[in-house]
DNA sequence: CGAGTTTGACCTGCGC
DNA sequence: GCGCAGGTCAAACTCG
């Protein structure tokens, strides 16, 4: 949050000084520019020799008057801070009256408790204290919220024995004795599935984290095997993958998580972990209000979901991100990915289809029609993501790696619109959330924001609008183990 | 020598 | 109950 109101101090800046913009979304952005200032003034004073008197009056001059703006910044970033806690409270004393029956909860990199439904207050509250632990440490990004996240339930120390092994889990069915209620609805949670379809030569896709391989299969009707990986990050951590190659299109790899990480992941991972885990959590709630299908399209962003009545495959339920980009936009610039495809996606049990390509954005020139989208779609998008927790949930993590690239875009002045748009997305972000969330559940989603974009932040990637920083991951240099094979 | 990969055997669930 | 297919195990193997 504090990101998003330096941002906004920020814009305010501009309008007053264009100087003092070039740090961009960084967190002191006008104390860093005057800082630097002050440290020309010094040397133009230590080399007396050089300059003249009336340079070092200059100087001064502009010290005095970055100084003024500075305080102006500073009085304008607490205004808006407290207006933005005012509307947080506002948004939280809504929410007594009346409880949000469905609330998002995204919580990666750690592990936080989850209980009976009696217990959610009680949950959220301690999850609020562990995400300040994970926020301290850098290490989490944190949604929370009453809806029992897939990788969250998974990755839950208090289930750890009885669920750290997915697979063990469907070996050794429970006895019936222990949590008898609601097992059925949590092996299903346990079991849902992330399938992300990128076009990528490599054996397998660069994530962030580190896999051991432990089985390969061919399976029925694709020639290419199947290969079966393990998160060896941490030794007891239940996250599997599958890899296999489209036998559609040999150039589209299909990997398919499993399970939540429950160490902290690398920050290159945190982006993927998110992604995937947002999407979980919309199959889930999609799952949950046992909607048939879904289908929606926003401006562009194809968001849709269908039954596939496989009554052969195993019924677990599956999303699956294509990241390829659309059969009907081949050629357009995709959120997730840069790279076109025409496959259809193959998939099975309920599975839902997330497709980000948009038509209109590109990562060339941006035209102010492209504005004008934007801002359509961002109005679309509010009114999505204030009517659908799942959605929102979704738009969140992608949201929050939207930050961090925008940030480190700012450094050479380029990308302004994206950076506008991601505000406005992340503005759309907070009114719902303000709204619907109550100020324990905004505060800790902001501060994932936080911690994400400080840390990504720093990094500077590419000039294009991306809703995603993994791919710019799947561009680095290719996992060391992998790429051995 | 340790970590990771390969690969055949084994287990489990599901449909017929 | 049988067969099929997906998923996992673990010994053997490879590599740095």
């Amino acid at each position: 949050m504090e990101v998003l109101l330096m941002n906004m101090a920020d814009d305010h800046a501009v309008k007053q000084e264009e100087n003092i913009t070039q740090e961009g979304c960084s967190l002191e952005p006008s104390k860093t520019d005057i800082g630097r200032k002050v440290h020309k003034t010094v040397d133009l004073k230590s080399s007396s020799s050089s300059s003249s008197h009336d340079e070092l009056e200059t100087a001064k001059e502009e010290n005095e008057r970055l100084k003024m703006m500075l305080e102006q910044i500073q009085k304008n970033y607490k205004s808006l801070q407290s207006r933005f806690f005012e509307i947080i409270k506002q948004g939280s004393a809504i929410e007594e009256g009346s409880e949000e029956p469905e609330l998002v909860s995204l919580s990666l990199g750690r592990s936080s408790p989850t209980g009976s439904k009696k217990d959610d207050k009680k949950t959220t509250i301690c999850s609020k204290t562990e995400e300040d632990d994970h926020n301290k440490s850098g290490l989490t990004l944190g949604l929370d919220s009453k809806f029992q996240l897939s990788t969250e339930i998974v990755s839950n120390p208090s289930h750890e024995n009885s669920s750290e092994e997915p697979s063990k889990v469907q070996k050794r069915p429970s006895s019936g004795v222990d949590h008898e209620e609601g097992v059925e609805q949590k092996s299903q949670v346990k079991r849902a599935r992330v399938s992300v379809r990128t076009r990528c030569d490599a054996p397998t896709m660069y994530d962030g984290c580190q896999w051991r391989k432990y089985g390969q299969k061919i399976s029925k009707g694709n020639p290419c095997p199947r290969a079966y990986y393990r998160c060896t990050v941490a030794p007891d951590c239940p996250v599997r993958k599958q890899v296999q190659r489209s036998f559609e299109d040999m150039s589209i790899l299909v990997t398919t998580y499993e399970g939540s990480h429950n160490h902290p992941i690398p920050v290159s991972a945190t982006t993927m972990a998110s992604t995937t885990a947002a999407a979980a959590s919309m199959l889930l709630s999609g799952s949950s209000t046992s909607q048939p299908s879904l289908s929606t399209e926003i401006n562009g962003l194809n968001f849709s979901s269908s039954l596939h009545d496989n009554s052969r495959l195993p019924s677990y339920p599956t999303i699956t991100l294509d990241l390829t980009g659309s059969p009907s936009s081949s050629s357009s610039f995709n959120y997730f990915n840069r790279f076109p495809t025409n496959c259809p996606v193959t998939t099975r049990f309920p599975s839902t289809n997330l497709n980000f390509s948009s038509p209109l954005v590109s990562n060339e020139s941006f035209t102010q029609e492209n504005y004008f989208y934007q801002q359509s779609l961002t109005d679309t998008l509010t009114k999505a993501i204030t009517s659908d927790p799942s959605f929102r949930s979704l738009i969140s993590a992608a949201i929050s790696s939207l930050v961090g690239h925008s940030s480190a875009k700012h450094g050479d002045g380029t990308d302004q619109k994206g950076d506008s748009f991601s505000q406005n997305l992340m503005q759309a972000a907070i009114n719902s959330q303000s709204l619907n969330d109550s100020s324990l559940r905004g505060s800790s989603y902001f501060k994932g924001f936080e911690s994400s974009s400080s840390r990504i932040g720093s990094s500077n990637q590419s000039s294009s609008l991306s809703f995603s920083s993994f791919n710019a991951a799947s561009t680095l240099a290719f996992d060391n183990k992998q790429g051995k094979n």
